[in-house]
RNA sequence: GGGCUUGUAGCUCAGGUGGUUAGAGCGCUACACUGAUAAUGUAGAGGUCCGUGGUUCGAGUCCACGCAAGCCCA
C-alpha cells in the first residue's frame, strides 16, 4: 500500500517545479476553468503589462494579488475566465526603438521610413513576451497566455475604431485645443518628456511688469498683477486671487507719472513694493519726483471678497474687446504669497492653469478670427503679434515716441527674440520692454524690473519656448461628470480612500480628455477632415473604410486600397495613404494623430473580444468586472480609462471590485531600480525560495495597498516560521499514521462528537478559521486571510494540539482515541491545504497530493488537484465556544504555571503537588475543570484546587469600568472612581451580594451596578503567585520525598531517551536497562517507578545492579549514574 | 504648488465606533525541553505611539497646524 511520504528536507523550489510540471501534463488550469462551465461567471479584467522591459519583483506583486481571488472564486463555485492582454502602442517602445537605431523623432520620415520605424515597434514591443510568460507561470499566476489580447492587432483596434464612433455619434468627440509647450522656431509642440531633457531649463533676465487694472466703480483704483512674460498682457481676460489670501487697498502715488492710486495687492506682498520707511511721509507732503513714496492701508479684504469685481480691459485695442463675465476676478487655488503681488493675470491662450481656470469660470479669451472662422490666439504660430495688436503698439511707439533698434511695423513685434536681433545694440528693445514703456506712460504700470528665472527653450533651437494652444482631438468625459462620479460610489475601492480621494476628487475635477498624441506608433485616429475642416467622417470599422475607399477609388482620389493582396494594418502609413471622399466631393484625409496608448488600455473589456463584431455572448457575460487590480499609480491611468468608456457608452461601472496596490521598494524603503542596483530579481528569488513563500510573504506582511518593504529575509522567515510549521506537523503525521498503517476514510471516520476534547476544540478552531478566510476573502483582504491561516496554523495547531496530542500518536496499538487523532489532524491538513491554495498554490497542491494519494490508492474517489475541489464551508455546528474559552483557559494557566517555575527554578520534570486557582464564578470554574487534566500533564502538576470565596484566602480586587462609567458621570468620572477604588473587602462583598451599592456624590446618592465595576483576584498571601489574562494562579512548592524521586524518574527516563537516540535505534525498538546502585533516595525511585520507566522506554527489564560493567555515565544534574542499555 | 497615502519596540506589522498596564512575530538576552529535533517552549530587556496645539472626565485613536517619506498631478 501506499504510504503517506516523508520527507527529511523539502525543496520549496523544486516543488514549485514539479507541481507547475503536474498541471501543465493534466491540463488543470483548463479544468478548473471548464469545470465550471454552466456555473455563474466571476469576471476578471487583465490589466495589460507591456512586455518591452524584463518583469521585475513589483510583478511578482501585482500578478499575485489577481491571482488569488481568481483561484477563491473558482473554488467557490464560480467560472471565472482569464484572459491575458499586451499593452503595445506608446511613447516607452518609441523612445525605445529611437534609443537603439540611434536616432530622434526627427529623423522618422527622412532616415528611416515610418513603415520602418513602426516595424521596429513592433518587434520591440513583445522583445520580452518569453520572460513574462516564464515569470507568469513560475509564480502561479493562471492567466490564459495561449489566446491574449493584443493592442497592435488590427481586430483590437478595429473596436476601439467602433468605440471612438460611438462617442463621435454622440457628440462626445471633438476638436479644440490645449495649452502645450511650444518652439516657434521650430514649428512644433514639445512633449512633457522632450522638456525634461537636461539643459532646457535655463536661468534668463526677462523683464517683469506689475500692471495696474483700473477697477470698475471705484475711482483711481487698481487691481496689481505681476507677470514675467508682459506679451501675453493684451491677451488678459480675468485676474486670479487666493480665497483664503489677506489683501489690503493701499492709498499712494504711481512711481512713474506720480499720480495718486489706489492699489489693491496681497498684505503679505506690500514689503516688496512699498517703503516702510516713507510711512513717516505725509501723503500731503509727496511732490512728483520723490524718491521714497508714502502710502497708507485704506482697507482689508479677504481673497474672496475681491471674487467678482469688474476692470477695465489693460489693452482696449479695437477687435480684442469681450463680453462679461470677462475682466473680472476670479479664485485660482495655485495663487500664493511667495512672489508677485498674490493676483495672477490670467491669459487664456498662454497658460495651462490659465486656460483650465477661464474654461471652468465660463470665461472667454482674447482670440480673433482666422480667414477660416477658427479662433487663433494674438500671437502666431511664428511667436510674433498678429497685425491685430502690431498696429496698436506700433501706434503707439509713436504715440509716445518710443524709438528701438529698428523701424517696427504691425509685423514687426516678435513677442520673443526668434530673429536672432542683435541685443549688444544699445537701442535694442524687445516687445516686453517696449509693452512696458507705454504701460508706464500711461499710468498703467507700478513696478517695471529685471527679473531672473528659470525658463524652458527647445532643446533643438535653444529658443524659449511658448506656452501656446495647439489642436488636439478631446472626449468630453465634463459631459458625464456627474454620472461618472455617481457610478464610482458603487465601486469597491480597496483600499477605500483610493476611491473616494485620488479618484473621487480625480472625478469632481474633471476635464475632458485629451486624445491626441503627435507620434507614429499607435492607434490611430479614425477620422477623415477637408482641407476647410467643413466636413468630416469618422470610421467606425474595417468595413466601413473599405466602402469608403471603395468610393475615393471610383471618384479616382486613390488608386488602390493600401491593403490590396496583403494583411489589414491599421497603423501609420497605411491609413494614412488613405484619401476618403466627402459628401460634397472634396478629398477628405486622415487627422494625423494617434490616439492616447490609456484609450486602448480602457477599452480592453471590449476590444479583447472583439466586440461589437464578435463574441456577443461571452462579452454580455463578463461585463462588467468583478475584480481588477493594478497599481495605485493606476489611478488616473487605467482605472479612469475603463471608468470613462464604461460610464460615457454603456452606462455602466467598468468593475465592481478594485485594489489599487502600493508600490515596491527595497528593504530600506527606497524605490527599486536598476540603476542603483537595488532592485530584486524575481527569477533569482523564485530560484531560492520557490513562489510559494514569495507569495506569502508578499501578501501578509503588509496589506498590498501600503508600500512593501521587500526584504528576502522576511520571505526566510515566512518559509522557516510557516511552511516550515506546517511541514514538520505534515511529516509528524505521516511518521506515524505510516507505522499505524492509517489510511484516511470519510465513510469510517469516528464522528466528531465522539472524538476526545482536544480534538473537538481544533475542529472548532478550525471551523472559525474558514469562516475567518472565507470573510476576509470575501472583503478583498487577502493580508487578513494568510495572518489567520498562519497563527491556526503555527500557534494553535503545531505548538498546541500536536504537542498535547503527540503521545496518543505514538502510544500503543491502533485504537479509536489514535483513529480519531489521526482523522482529526489529518482534516486539519487538508483544509488548511485547501485554505492556502488560493495564495501557495504550489504547495498547497503538493501538500494535497501527499494527502490524498493513499486515500485514492485504497480506492477513493477525489479531485486530481486541490485546485479542481469545491470549498469546504464551515460547519457552524462544530463550533464549540465553551470548549474555545476552556482551552484558552488551559494556556493561559499553563503559561502562568511554566512563568511560576521558572521564577522558583522548578523544571517541568520535576512533578509538584498542586496550584490554586481562585475563581470568581461558577462557570469559570467549571470551563477550568473541562481541561484541567490537560493542564496537569502540560504542567506536570499533580492537582488543581479552586478557592472562592468560602475557603477565606481569596483576596478580591475591585476596578471602575471606565467604558460605561464614562457615558453615564462625564466630568464626574473623577469622584466616583476615586471612591470605587477605595473600596475594600466590605463594599465588593456588598455589591456581589445586593448587585447594587449606592454611592454619594455631592449629596445626591447614585446607585451602582455589578457591571460598573471589573471584580478580579488579586492575591493569595503566602503563596508563590502569578496573575495574567484576568486569571491568577498560585503554585505548591514544597517537594515530598515521593515527587523527588518522581523526579528522577523522568530524568532518568529522559536520560535514557537520548541514550536510545544516540544508539540509532527505532521507535518501535526494545531495550534492556542496568543500573548502578546509588544512593537510598535513587535506589527508591528506580524501584516505586520502575513500571514507568519501562513503559517510556520501551524497556523489557530494569535490573539494579551493585556495579555495571562498561556502562555509560549518565549526568543526572545533580549526581551521576551509571547505567547500561542494549538492544534485545 | 495641489490631491492622496504612510509614520506605533532595533526590524516587519496589529491596534471596530475614544476607556486608564499599547500588542504580535523576527532579532537580542537568559533559561527550559529533547521520539516533530537543522524543530520547540518560557521568561526578560526594549516605546516621547513623528511633532505642537486643541476637543474630552479620559486621546495611539477625534480636530487643526506642522515635519518626514512616498505616489499621482501641475
Amino acid at each position: 500500500m501506499k504510504k503517506y511520504q516523508e520527507f527529511k528536507q523539502v525543496d520549496y523550489p523544486k516543488i514549485g517545479v514539479d507541481i507547475l510540471q503536474f498541471w501543465k501534463e493534466n491540463d488543470i488550469f483548463k479544468k478548473s476553468v471548464d469545470n465550471r462551465e454552466g456555473f455563474e461567471t466571476f469576471t476578471f479584467f487583465e490589466g495589460p503589462p507591456s512586455a518591452n522591459g524584463t518583469p521585475g519583483i513589483h510583478h511578482v506583486m501585482a500578478r499575485t494579488l489577481k491571482d488569488i481571488f481568481c483561484r477563491y472564486k473558482t473554488l467557490k463555485g464560480f467560472q471565472v475566465k482569464r484572459k491575458g492582454g499586451w499593452d503595445t502602442h506608446g511613447l516607452p517602445v518609441e523612445l525605445q526603438v529611437e534609443k537603439e537605431l540611434g536616432i530622434t523623432k526627427e529623423d522618422i520620415g527622412k532616415k528611416i521610413s515610418v513603415e520602418e520605424y513602426n516595424q521596429k515597434c513592433r518587434e520591440t514591443v513583445m522583445r520580452f513576451k518569453h520572460e513574462w510568460d516564464d515569470l507568469t507561470e513560475k509564480i502561479g499566476y493562471w492567466v490564459d497566455l495561449d489566446d491574449p489580447y493584443i493592442t497592435f492587432e488590427p481586430k483590437y483596434i478595429e473596436s476601439l475604431w467602433s468605440l471612438l464612433r460611438k462617442l463621435y455619434d454622440k457628440g462626445l468627440l471633438y476638436k479644440g485645443y490645449t495649452i502645450q509647450p511650444f518652439s516657434p522656431a521650430a514649428g512644433t509642440g514639445l512633449s512633457s518628456h522632450e522638456l525634461n531633457q537636461p539643459g532646457t531649463y535655463k536661468d534668463v533676465k526677462d523683464t517683469s511688469i506689475t500692471a495696474q487694472f483700473k477697477v470698475k466703480g471705484q475711482d483711481n483704483t487698481y487691481i496689481l498683477a505681476w507677470t514675467t512674460t508682459p506679451w501675453t498682457l493684451p491677451s488678459n481676460s480675468a485676474l486670479a486671487i487666493g480665497e483664503k489670501l489677506d489683501y489690503v487697498k493701499v492709498r499712494t502715488f504711481n512711481p512713474y507719472t506720480f499720480e495718486p492710486v489706489n492699489v489693491i495687492l496681497a498684505k503679505a506682498r506690500m514689503g516688496a513694493y512699498l517703503n516702510p520707511k516713507a510711512l513717516e511721509i505725509a501723503m500731503s507732503d509727496f511732490k512728483a519726483g520723490d524718491k521714497l513714496i508714502p502710502y497708507e492701508i485704506i482697507e482689508e479684504y479677504k481673497g474672496k471678497d475681491l471674487l467678482g469685481w469688474e476692470y477695465e480691459q489693460l489693452f482696449p485695442i479695437e477687435g480684442l474687446a469681450l463680453p462679461n463675465p470677462a475682466f473680472t476676478v476670479v479664485a485660482g487655488d495655485y495663487v500664493t504669497t511667495e512672489d508677485g503681488t498674490g493676483i495672477v493675470h490670467l491669459a487664456k491662450a498662454f497658460g495651462a492653469d490659465d486656460f483650465r481656470t477661464l474654461v471652468q469660470q465660463n470665461i472667454p479669451g482674447v482670440f480673433v478670427k482666422d480667414d477660416l472662422g477658427n479662433e487663433i490666439p494674438v500671437v502666431d504660430r511664428q511667436g510674433k503679434f498678429l497685425p491685430v495688436v502690431g498696429e496698436y503698439l506700433a501706434a503707439k511707439m509713436k504715440e509716445h515716441g518710443i524709438s528701438a533698434h529698428k523701424e517696427l511695423g504691425a509685423n514687426d513685434f516678435y513677442v520673443k527674440n526668434y530673429l536672432e536681433d542683435d541685443e549688444s545694440n544699445k537701442e535694442y528693445k524687445n516687445t516686453d520692454v517696449i509693452i512696458s514703456i507705454i504701460l508706464k506712460n500711461e499710468n498703467k504700470a507700478f513696478k517695471v524690473e529685471k527679473y531672473e528665472h528659470t525658463y524652458p527653450h527647445c532643446w533643438r533651437t535653444d529658443k524659449p519656448i511658448l506656452y501656446y494652444p495647439l489642436e488636439s482631438w478631446f472626449i468630453k468625459t465634463t459631459a458625464y461628470k456627474d454620472r461618472l462620479v455617481e457610478l464610482n460610489k458603487t465601486i469597491n475601492w480597496k483600499p477605500e480612500a483610493t476611491g473616494t480621494g485620488r479618484f473621487g476628487n480625480w472625478l469632481e475635477n474633471l476635464v475632458d480628455w485629451n486624445l491626441s498624441r503627435s507620434r507614429f506608433w499607435g492607434t490611430p485616429l479614425p477620422i477623415w477632415r477637408t482641407a476647410d475642416g467643413t466636413e468630416e467622417k469618422c470610421i467606425g470599422s474595417i468595413a466601413e473604410l473599405n466602402e469608403e475607399m471603395a468610393k475615393s477609388i471610383s471618384k479616382g482620389f486613390m488608386t488602390a486600397s493600401p491593403f490590396e493582396g496583403k494583411e489589414i494594418d491599421l497603423h501609420r502609413p497605411y491609413v494614412d495613404d488613405v484619401v476618403l471622399v466627402s459628401p460634397k466631393g472634396e478629398k477628405m484625409f486622415r487627422e494625423p494623430d494617434l490616439i492616447d496608448v490609456w484609450f486602448d488600455s480602457g477599452a480592453m473589456p471590449y476590444a479583447q473580444w472583439h466586440y461589437p463584431f464578435e463574441n456577443e455572448d461571452i462579452f454580455k457575460a463578463n461585463y462588467p468586472a468583478d475584480y481588477i487590480a493594478e497599481g495605485v499609480d493606476q489611478t488616473r491611468g487605467w482605472f479612469f480609462t475603463l471608468h470613462a468608456i464604461a460610464g460615457m457608452l454603456f452606462d455602466s461601472v467598468a468593475f465592481k471590485n478594485v485594489i489599487a496596490n502600493g508600490l515596491v521598494l527595497d528593504k530600506n524603503g527606497n524605490k527599486m531600480s536598476k540603476r542603483l542596483g537595488n532592485a530584486v530579481d524575481p527569477f533569482k528569488t523564485l530560484n531560492e525560495y520557490g513562489p510559494d513563500a514569495l507569495r506569502w510573504y508578499m501578501l501578509s506582511n503588509a496589506n498590498p495597498w501600503d508600500n512593501l518593504k521587500f526584504n528576502l529575509e522576511g520571505v526566510a522567515e515566512v518559509q522557516r516560521r510557516f511552511f516550515g510549521t506546517l511541514q514538520n506537523t505534515y511529516n509528524f503525521f505521516a511518521l506515524y499514521a505510516n507505522l499505524d498503517h492509517f489510511v484516511y476514510d470519510p465513510a469510517k471516520k469516528v464522528p466528531i462528537i465522539e472524538r476526545a476534547e482536544l480534538d473537538q476544540w481544533i475542529i472548532s478552531k478550525l471551523q472559525s478559521l474558514i469562516s475567518e478566510t472565507e470573510a476576509a476573502m470575501d472583503n478583498y483582504d487577502a493580508t487578513k486571510a494568510t495572518r489567520a491561516i498562519m497563527n491556526f496554523t503555527v500557534d494553535q495547531l503545531s505548538n498546541w494540539y500536536v504537542r498535547l496530542a503527540r503521545k496518543r500518536f505514538w502510544r500503543g496499538e491502533i485504537n479509536k482515541d489514535k483513529q480519531a487523532a489521526y482523522e482529526t489532524l489529518y482534516e486539519c491538513l487538508a483544509s488548511l491545504a485547501q485554505l492556502m491554495s488560493s495564495f501557495a498554490p504550489f504547495y498547497a497542491d503538493w501538500l494535497y497530493q501527499n494527502l490524498t494519494e493513499s486515500s485514492r490508492e485504497a480506492g477513493q474517489v477525489l479531485p486530481e488537484s486541490v485546485h479542481l475541489g469545491d470549498w469546504n464551508d464551515a460547519d457552524p455546528n462544530l463550533i464549540k465556544e465553551d470548549l474555545e474559552a476552556s482551552m484558552q483557559l488551559a494556556q493561559d494557566i499553563s503559561s502562568l504555571v511554566h512563568s511560576l517555575r521558572k521564577k522558583e527554578k522548578l523544571k517541568v520534570r520535576q512533578p509538584l503537588q498542586k496550584v490554586l486557582i481562585p475563581v470568581l464564578n461558577e462557570k469559570t470554574k467549571a470551563q477550568i475543570q473541562h481541561v484541567d487534566d490537560l493542564i496537569k500533564s502540560e504542567v506536570n502538576i499533580k492537582d488543581i484546587e479552586y478557592i472562592d470565596d468560602t475557603s477565606g484566602i481569596l483576596v478580591k480586587s475591585v476596578k471602575p469600568n471606565f467604558a460605561l462609567l464614562g457615558k453615564r458621570f462625564g466630568p464626574k468620572l473623577k469622584q466616583v472612581s476615586a471612591a470605587i477604588n477605595a473600596w475594600g473587602k466590605e463594599e465588593i462583598t456588598a455589591i456581589e451580594k445586593e448587585g447594587t451599592y449606592y454611592l454619594d456624590l455631592d449629596g445626591e446618592t447614585v446607585a451602582l451596578t455589578l457591571e460598573d465595576v471589573l471584580i478580579s483576584s488579586q492575591d493569595i498571601p503566602g503563596w508563590s503567585v502569578a496573575s495574567d489574562y484576568g486569571v491568577t494562579v498560585a503554585l505548591d512548592v514544597t517537594l515530598t520525598e515521593e515527587l523527588k524521586q518522581e523526579g528522577i524518574a523522568r530524568d532518568l527516563v529522559n536520560r535514557i531517551q537520548n541514550l536510545r537516540k544516540d544508539m540509532g535505534l527505532e521507535v518501535q525498538d526494545k531495550i534492556t536497562i542496568k543500573v548502578a546502585k546509588h544512593d537510598d533516595m535513587v535506589n527508591s525511585a528506580l524501584e516505586n517507578f520502575a513500571t514507568y520507566i519501562q513503559t517510556e522506554t520501551q524497556a523489557l527489564s530494569l535490573e539494579v545492579n551493585g556495579s555495571v560493567s562498561d556502562g555509560t555515565k549518565l549526568d543526572m544534574d545533580d549526581f551521576e549514574l551509571t547505567v547500561k542499555v542494549e538492544k534485545v
